[in-house]
RNA sequence: GGCGGAGUAGCCAAGUGGUAAGGCAGGGCUCUGCAAAAGCUCUAUGCGUCGGUUCGAUUCCGACCUCCGCCUCCA
């Protein structure tokens, strides 16, 4: 069936096919943290999507080269700088760093490009230069650029691609306010802003005077650098639909710098964004969840990323403590499915034809379908059930085995769970280790009361203990 | 006001013009000294409401109700 993927252009499920099908090469870039804060739940969202698509494409047999920009210069950076008396960069570092590291806990792969916007500025001022001297943007009094959305229309290029747009019926909103300065026209968006007292030492100069770049535009110029004036996936969140994303097509298209009939960006893909608890994520609504809050209450990154994986990418969904409970549980089969698998393979080796597993069947054409993950998880979940059963019946050789823990390795890579993997060797301490031989002993002696006693005090440790056949297993008790 | 998305079991969530995947929670059973784990099984005559089209609609059409997103630097 191969890839297919909803178009945000053409508001259509399409093929997906690169730019450069013969290489496999994938050129994709995700519009990243602005790191004034923490990240909240519902910006892992769509970072988890991203590190889903590009490891699905991996997955696809393409060579997908990952861009994500970081924000590292805007208005409410400005301000925080101004307030704490930092630096920027001292400031933006600290939630840089903290974003990275709740990216790791995701297990998100870290993408190939991390390009920060106070490093491009010469890429970001050349290609506002391209806009000026093609008449597309223009200096006003003040000593800001703006870019002509009227000009852009008269050069025959349409402005209001991935959202309908209606100026005329438009309500203009409290932010216009801020962003008002000198333009010609209400829609007209800031290339470079003039840089003001209020902003302090955050400031570089320009042909246009000093200043700071424009938000926009910054991901233009870096997603270009990077991956070339055109490229095949862009993604964000839908409410970058606009005008992020409609004015960073009009910059990087009005710059002409595309080779003829090719657009800026093939395909652009919108996550949409999350409800907490049945409720828009707010703060006074006490549902503002960042990776660190989850983690405190004692959740691990990858039941916050099952979670976030559990609904399609384009429908809201409700994020809840209950679903990640439940995540745990749900990811605990898996893990002990997997784990029980790769005892029963050990060194067996996997027959590879072509990877005959029911598991790949399923999760490929469950992701192939516009990444349709609940349907990829019951994939996984009907394998899950189907091969405890042959293990619980020995039905299932260990050649068998090693070739469904070898499709199990590789959906694996996808979903980014790495399940099973250390389940087996967990650090059992060694006063627990005792304890449950003792118990074991009092049973050998049929000496129930004593058993279930040790049972008992092994469970207030924090510790159970399941019979197998193979001798008593502890295992860490995971509940809240 | 403009544009767009959504309402499916206790909760989360797929899906289809022909009679409802999967996960969590809950009930019963098998296994077990008892458990745990695993498996089996039960739990929506029903898919926001009301109409319409159709042999047949949860799926198509219309109206209405509710929720959500964007409307100029929020993922």
């Amino acid at each position: 069936m191969g890839l297919h993927l909803f178009n945000t252009l053409t508001r259509r499920i399409e093929r997906f096919e690169p730019m450069a099908p013969e290489s496999r090469k994938v050129g994709m870039y995700c519009c990243g943290p602005t790191v004034h804060d923490y990240a909240h739940i519902g910006n892992f969202r769509t970072f988890v999507l991203s590190d889903v698509v590009r490891r699905y494409l991996s997955f696809r047999g393409y060579e997908p080269h990952h861009v994500m920009n970081i924000t590292d210069v805007e208005d409410k950076i400005i301000a925080r700088v101004g307030e704490t008396g930092s630096t920027l960069s001292a400031y933006t570092r600290q939630y840089e760093e903290a974003f990275l590291n709740d990216l790791k806990e995701l297990g998100c792969l870290m993408p190939h490009d991390m390009p920060r916007a106070t490093e491009h500025m010469e890429a970001i001022i050349a290609l506002i230069q391209q806009l000026v001297d093609r008449k597309l943007a223009y200096a006003a009094a003040d000593g800001s650029v703006y870019f002509s959305i009227a000009r852009y229309q008269e050069a025959g290029c349409c402005y209001g691609q991935l959202q309908k747009l209606d100026f005329d019926q438009m309500r203009p909103g409290q932010r216009v306010q801020s962003d008002e300065y000198a333009k010609d026209a209400i829609a007209d968006f800031a290339l470079w802003k003039a840089r003001t007292p209020a902003d302090g030492e955050v400031f570089w100069s320009s042909p246009w005077g000093e200043g700071r770049p424009g938000w926009h535009v910054e991901c233009s110029a870096m997603s270009m650098q990077y991956l070339g004036s055109s490229f095949d996936l862009h993604l964000g969140g839908e409410d970058l639909k606009f005008p992020h994303h409609e004015d960073e097509i009009a910059q990087s298209e009005g710059a002409g710098v595309q080779e003829p009939g090719k657009r800026f960006v093939r395909h652009w893909i919108h996550g949409a964004h999350l409800q907490v608890e049945g409720k828009k994520m707010s703060k006074s609504l006490g549902n503002y969840y960042t990776l660190r809050d989850l983690l405190d209450q004692g959740f691990d990154g990858r039941c916050v990323r099952f979670v976030l994986l559990s609904a399609h990418y384009r429908e809201s969904f409700n994020f809840t403590i209950d679903g990640l409970k439940g995540a745990r549980t749900a990811l605990g089969r898996i893990d002990e499915c997997v784990s029980r698998l790769a005892k029963l393979a050990a060194n067996a080796e996997a027959s590879d034809l072509e990877n005959q597993s029911e598991l790949t069947k399923g999760f490929t054409s469950a992701m192939d379908d516009d990444l349709n993950v609940s349907a990829a998880w019951a994939a996984v979940f009907d394998w899950v059930r189907e091969t405890n059963r042959q293990i619980d019946q020995a039905s299932l050789t260990a050649q068998q085995a090693a070739t469904e823990h070898q499709a199990w390795l590789a959906v694996d890579q996808v979903l980014g769970l790495g399940a099973g993997k250390d389940s087996e060797e967990e650090d059992i301490p060694q006063a627990i280790q005792t304890m449950a031989q003792q118990r074991q002993e009092a049973r050998n002696n049929r000496d129930w009361a004593e058993a279930d006693r040790l049972r008992d005090a092994l469970k207030e440790q924090g510790w159970r203990i399941e019979d197998t056949p193979d001798g008593p297993r502890p295992r860490r008790i995971q509940d809240i």
